[in-house]
DNA sequence: AAATTAATTTAGGCTAATCTAAAAAATTGA
DNA sequence: TCAATTTTTTAGATTAGCCTAAATTAATTT
């Protein structure tokens, strides 16, 4: 069994990972954790003993297929959770977050599973993230990023890459929700800005949001 | 905000309080805490810095208004999760403790009092035990144990003292579930032990058995 | 290629929560 | 009452997880 801490990072690294192919750095997983470099080596150091990463010194840090394993795990409980959270006790999509942060550390294999029947094993967190199953199979995401289309191209709003309170409720309050077909109106070169159609209106929105704004094209 | 240790020791002084009227002391703290009286007397230092106890050496401890209000949110806490887990999750009622006990120290009012209209405002566990308020206001149990009844009275089983999952094992193989009518037949002066009558079936149970066992007589 | 800068690790401390062993205080009982 | 026993506290360690400051290694410039 993991400590939480352990867990936080497990799940850390397994975020940076995508970004950082190569291998996730001290000072990166430091900035993500927010915490310092030298309280990362020291918990890498105990990863490393536990054979949940791979580690070298100065080398960056990788999971192990049981690191893997714990993280997924975990992430898997959390955005089961967060499913909860909305769908069963009326959450708003930028509330879940910090609830969901405690409640994926509970260590219980029946409760996990026993969650996700009750909630007829979701696909998707409200956020529109993969929920990885039971086996730890994830749905892999076939999606871009809103400001990658062009002008006249259309797709579905799937998921947002910044789930952060503030963001989330910008999103709220423009009406923008997963499922909402969206059409670039137009796209500006100087700034990357763009007008977007949506339930008939026009809308427009800077590059910050178009790049955190995941779509899928039809 | 407390620590999950310093809300398990609040809750164990709370418990014990209803036997340790006079102050807990340290040993009994020790017992319930499984661990030593000198990691006790540690905690109970802590727990007397924040005021949440009153405490003076050799003298056992008592809970302080803060302290009590901070048990009784635990306890609402663990027996909503109890509730949840048993009614929606389909666990039986020897398996939530475990659970309860980790769910119990997740921070957010707002989860809880929504799981608390979700759960329709459960005023009991699924072990008979009353579940306080929002405002931290408990049902009175107004019950006596089954061993109390003599020959010939008749009451309702409510709720159980031991919880441990071999007891309710036991019951569950005897069939004895709350809401069950109990009729005392017989009962021996040497050993306590009685011959009870319940679904038309004759019994016999231990004193073991019916000194764990919460009556409301008719 | 050496020098500077940046990233990473090591060294040494701190705190919460635990432990063992020893000391001190309270209780019991002859 | 006072000696023996029990209970409780103190003293001193330990561990996980964090910190600051210093040292080391790697990367970048010139």
């Amino acid at each position: 069994m993991f400590s939480l801490s352990e867990e936080n990072y497990l799940k850390a690294i397994f975020h940076l990972e995508t970004a950082y192919k190569s291998g996730v750095s001290t000072n990166a997983l430091a900035e993500e954790m927010q915490t310092k470099a030298s309280s990362v080596t020291d918990m890498i150091k105990r990863l490393s003993d536990k054979d949940l990463v791979n580690y070298k010194r100065y080398q960056g840090v990788k999971l192990s297929e049981a690191g893997k394993d714990a993280a997924i795990e975990v992430i898997r409980k959390h955005r089961l959770w967060e499913v909860f959270l909305v769908e069963k006790l009326g959450f708003n999509w930028d509330e879940v977050h910090e609830v969901a942060e405690q409640l994926e550390h509970i260590k219980s294999e029946k409760l996990t599973n026993e969650l996700d029947k009750f909630l007829e094993y979701p696909k998707r967190d409200p956020h529109g993230d993969p929920i990885p199953d039971a086996k730890g199979n994830f749905a892999v995401a076939n999606r871009v990023l809103l400001s990658e289309l062009k002008k006249g191209e259309i797709g579905i709003c799937v998921g947002v890459k910044d789930s952060s309170a503030e963001f989330l409720q910008y999103l709220d309050k423009n009406n923008i929700s997963l499922g909402k077909e969206i059409e670039v109106k137009e796209k500006e070169d100087f700034d990357q800005s763009m007008l977007i159609k949506m339930d008939g209106k026009e809308l427009r929105i800077s590059n910050q949001i178009s790049a955190n704004l995941y779509i899928k094209t039809t």
